[in-house]
Formats: C-alpha cells, sequence, structure tokens
DNA sequence: GGAAAAATAT
DNA sequence: TATATTTTTC
C-alpha cells in the first residue's frame, strides 16, 4: 500500500516534470521564433535551439512512453519506477536557476539552451535599449541595475515618476530643500562651491590648484530654484530666443548671478529644447512642438503650473519649455530615490559642497547624447526640428 | 551668440 | 580609462 502510494507520488512528479518539459519546450520554440530574426548574426544560436527542441521533444516523448510501459508493468510488476531516470530532468531544469558552472560542460543540450536564451534576452535586452526610453545607455546600466536590486517596483511606475538615470543633464538634488523665495532679489545658491577637484587629482600640482582657484571662476551651480527664475523670467521675455541673458539676469534678481552664467545656462537650455534627438527613435523630422518638462514628463504649456506636478502627455505647440525637474516633482520622490540622494549626498559631503549634491540627485531621465545634439550643431540651432524626448534638468 | 576648453560626472 | 555632461572662457 505505501508502495503503491509511492508510486502514484512518483507518477505525478513524472507527469509534472513532464509538463515542465513542455512548458519549457514552448519557452523555447518561442526564442526560436525570435532568434530567427537574427538568423543570420546568430546561425549557431538558431542551431542550437534547435537542438535543445529536439532534444526536448525527445525526451518527453520517451518519458511518455515509458510512462506508458510502466503502467503496464505495474500490474505485474512490484517495483516502482526508477526515479534516477528523471534526475537529469531536474538537475537541467534547476539549472535555470543556478549561475552557469561553466566549468561542468557536460553538454546537456538543455544546459546549453539556457545559455541560448540568455543570449536572446541579451538581445532582447539591446532592442529595450534602443527601443525604451526607460532602459538607460550602458554608461547608466549600473545605476539602473542598482535600482532594480533595490526596488520591486515596475518600471513604470520609474516612468510614472522621475528617472534618475541622468542622460543629458543629471538631476537635481533635493535633498536640501531650497527655501521660498522672497519678491526681492536673493541669493540662491550662489555661494561658490568649496574647493573643487582639491586634493583629489594628484596630478595637478598645489601650485596649480592655487592658481586654478585663483584664476578660475567658481562653478555656477544651477539649483532646482534658480532654475526656476531662469524660466519664469524667459516666460516674461517671451521664450529663450527673445530674452537676452542680461535681460533675464535682472528679472532673475539673484544675487551674484553674472550675464556669463545665465548665457551659459540659456546656452545649454536651448541646446537641449532644440535638440533635434537624433538618437531618439525620432527621425527629427518631426514639426517643432511645445512641451514642458515637468517631472521629467513633457506636458503641454497650457497645462502646466510650476506648481504642480501635474504631467499630461505631451502635445504639439509651438515652443517647449523646459522645467526644472526637480522643482516640480519633489512630491514624487519615491523611497529608491531618496536612497540614492542619501547615497549622493553622502558621497557629496566628502568632496565639494552644494554643486555635487545640486547633479547628483537622482531625479532625472533618459536623454539623448548631446554630442549628438553637437555633431549636428549647425543644422540643429537653426532648423525647428524639435523632437526632443530628453528631459534635462537644469 | 556660439563654440572651444576645462571641469566634473558616470 | 573613456565618454558624456555641464560650466567657464574666449
Amino acid at each position: 500500500m505505501v508502495m503503491m502510494m509511492d508510486y502514484m507520488e512518483t507518477i505525478k512528479i513524472t507527469n509534472n516534470k513532464n509538463k515542465a518539459y513542455q512548458d519549457y519546450m514552448q519557452a523555447l520554440l518561442e526564442e526560436r521564433r525570435k532568434i530567427q530574426v537574427f538568423h543570420r548574426e546568430l546561425p549557431l544560436c538558431l542551431d542550437l535551439v534547435n537542438q535543445a527542441i529536439e532534444n526536448c521533444k525527445q525526451y518527453v516523448y520517451s518519458s511518455e512512453r515509458s510512462d506508458q510501459c510502466e503502467e503496464k508493468q505495474e500490474e505485474t510488476s512490484s517495483e516502482g519506477p526508477v526515479l534516477e531516470e528523471f534526475i537529469p530532468m531536474k538537475r537541467s531544469l534547476s539549472c535555470e536557476e543556478e549561475e552557469e558552472d561553466k566549468s561542468n560542460i557536460d553538454e546537456s543540450n538543455v544546459n546549453n539552451n539556457n545559455n541560448i536564451g540568455k543570449k536572446v534576452d541579451w538581445l532582447r535586452s539591446v532592442q529595450l535599449w534602443n527601443q525604451n526610453p526607460e532602459v538607460p545607455p550602458p554608461s547608466q546600466q549600473q545605476e539602473y541595475h542598482q535600482q532594480q536590486e533595490q526596488e520591486n517596483s515596475p518600471r513604470k511606475e520609474i516612468s510614472a515618476d522621475v528617472k534618475e538615470n541622468g542622460g543629458a543633464f543629471h538631476p537635481f538634488h533635493k535633498t536640501k530643500p531650497i527655501k521660498t523665495v522672497a519678491s526681492e532679489t536673493v541669493t540662491i545658491n550662489t555661494v561658490p562651491n568649496s574647493v573643487q577637484t582639491a586634493s583629489t587629482n594628484p596630478a595637478t600640482t598645489r601650485k596649480e590648484e592655487k592658481e586654478n582657484q585663483l584664476n578660475r571662476k567658481t562653478r555656477r551651480c544651477w539649483s532646482p530654484e534658480l532654475h526656476r527664475r531662469f524660466l519664469q523670467a524667459l516666460q516674461q521675455l517671451g521664450g529663450s530666443h527673445a530674452a537676452t541673458p542680461k535681460q533675464i539676469r535682472e528679472l532673475m534678481k539673484v544675487d551674484g548671478l553674472t550675464n556669463d552664467e545665465v548665457k551659459s545656462h540659456l546656452q545649454k537650455y536651448r541646446l537641449h529644447t532644440r535638440r533635434p534627438g537624433p538618437s531618439m527613435h525620432g527621425n527629427g523630422n518631426t514639426p517643432p512642438t511645445q512641451f514642458v518638462v515637468v517631472g521629467g514628463i513633457w506636458v503641454p504649456p497650457q497645462d502646466y503650473t510650476p506648481s504642480t506636478t501635474n504631467a499630461n502627455a505631451p502635445s504639439a505647440d509651438s515652443e517647449k519649455i523646459y522645467v526644472p525637474v526637480a522643482a516640480t516633482s519633489q512630491l514624487t520622490l519615491s523611497l529608491r530615490q531618496q536612497q540614492q540622494q542619501q547615497k549622493h549626498h553622502k558621497q557629496s559631503e566628502l568632496s565639494t559642497g552644494s554643486s555635487h549634491s545640486e547633479r547628483k540627485s537622482s531625479l532625472a531621465e533618459h536623454s539623448t547624447r548631446e554630442k549628438n545634439a553637437r555633431s549636428s550643431s549647425p543644422a540643429v540651432t537653426s532648423s525647428s526640428t524639435e523632437t526632443t524626448t530628453a528631459s534635462p534638468n537644469f
């Protein structure tokens, strides 16, 4: 009786494993279908997958047959099924969970197949990388993976929220709440950054460092608040092209802000707002559109109010305006972002002052490479193609 | 205003 | 170390 129960149990396991194999085969077929697109580039992969499928088929077939045989033998034989027979299958199935053990090349096709599967996955990820703006470029993938590890939330949430993978612009740091600005001239972030790169670069002598410090102006740090004022001024002056740096500076009413700094910022602003975004899966031929970036998302200006984070789908208009990501998305900070901010903040505390914490914030978006814009800058500045999909932070 | 150079970040 | 991004300087 006990043996009988054992046997029934074994059959159940067998069926389950067959089922697992069949599922696996389905997966393989699916993979093969995808690989076939790359059959020229990956002929061997295709081969291997085919082999694996064949083996799967054979295995399932043979095990079914052996099941039938055993069922027939059941009446005549008192022996239970040979469990060992399933061990290889189990092993191969568990390979999916194991890390690849390269020393163990027993060439079970299924095992091989795992590698193929991974390759296919890799290829797929490349596709996503090209097509899906949510997947950061390689230079940011490390951070991206950290995100993935730190949170289980789906990517959609990331996209709805502000992404932090930088891109053309680095996110603002928001650990330090910016105090509300009075209507009069204010001092926003005008404190020069403390010694930059001092003692961090062994190549430069102390003399050089000193000289640099003396000669070179400290970097202007464009805080979200500063940028917000910049945008306000821009709006008042009729857009980034109508406004001049001097006018902007006067409207901004920020102590210590120079025309050059405003000009530089304006330049960057223009550069990014006009960037055709060739790598952006857009063809760069799209007619000019006008968006406001709120929380990393383009929204039509009419839907944008500086104090809200209400972001809607982009729509066309005349000229788009960038809104500092951080300035409008503070409410959307996720725990992960806060963690990252803490991390970055820690770093910045060790090195420099506010500029680091500003730049290293975690509120960013995937963006086009500025290089693209620069490489085509002559056309860029004159053309009106504005298919920017990046959301830089200022 | 624009672009090269330098500084900084990844 | 290489590359990208941001700011300064010309």
